[in-house]
DNA sequence: GGCAATTAGTACCATTTTGGTCCCGATTGT
DNA sequence: ACAATCGGGACCAAAATGGTACTAATTGCC
């Protein structure tokens, strides 16, 4: 497990759909299709993205969606946090208050220090990384 | 998001407990205690990490349990493996054939990445370490 | 030998989360 | 005016999660 919900991997797909028509406005149907999702569930996803400010909607005919930024300035660090909200393996991590064995917890620090490590290198990687591995399909070793 | 389960924090919070007590054979009652945690949750966690080997118990009058080896050579990994199973951000990281999108899908290879690099920073800590952090609740800066 | 302490295994249940669907109102191009 | 689209919710079924209970097996001690 710890795993991230499925629909933020459906949120990376539809993410790096858009990457791939850059500048071009994609209706929810052309989306759905393209990444083989439902399109109930490829319209939530881009509500969600959409109050994140990660895509641009344009409403009426012909209207759709389109990568707010360049894929180069979107990391898939902001796709999980516009599903899941802020990067945190614990339930503490996010605030204080929370656990009521805070004072004595011994094991906060290093869980902590996990979600900073995870936050780093989801935000290392873009979402032209992503894009970019579909054609280069096999990815260097490290990441920073 | 994109937690660890509750138990399996509580599943750290019992190991340091014993890592603390190191050598000493606790009963789940001791080690519930000194946790403030449930006694029958605390029963089913040591079961878990029983049968990942991570202690041993023994049984009968004076029973419990202790480390199974020494708190430098358990890693945090190991815990969240023993109660999560493998450590994969996504389904499709665990094995092949999980999505029906593989061979199209354009985001695998960078939650793969992900997923090594979260499994390298919680080999990186030791049970050790999340004691020790206890006495000197300062961390330092970086991990490895 | 028998009792008490203690773990092992398993089954069970309530609640929450998750994934997914649907509907209706608002906007806009033709 | 109409049709294509997005926006915002409400809603629901299924699964996961956290927690509990019960019985069997093991072992130390009197």
């Amino acid at each position: 497990m710890l795993r991230v919900n499925r629909l933020t991997d459906y949120a990376a797909a539809v993410m790096t759909c858009l990457a791939s028509h850059e500048d071009e406005v994609l209706s929810t149907v052309q989306i759905a299709e393209e990444t083989r999702l439902e399109l109930p569930t490829v319209s939530k996803l881009l509500k969600s993205l959409g109050h994140a400010m990660l895509v641009e909607s344009f409403r009426g005919v012909n209207g759709g969606y389109r990568l707010a930024r360049s894929a180069r300035d979107i990391s898939l660090a902001e796709i999980v946090v516009a599903l899941e909200g802020p990067i945190a393996v614990t339930e503490c991590g996010i605030g204080a208050g929370q656990c009521g064995r805070e004072a004595t917890c011994a094991v906060r620090g290093s869980w902590q220090q996990i979600s900073t490590i995870l936050d780093d290198a989801l935000r290392a990687v873009s979402l032209a990384d992503m894009s970019r591995r579909v054609t280069h399909p096999r990815p260097a070793a490290g990441v920073r």
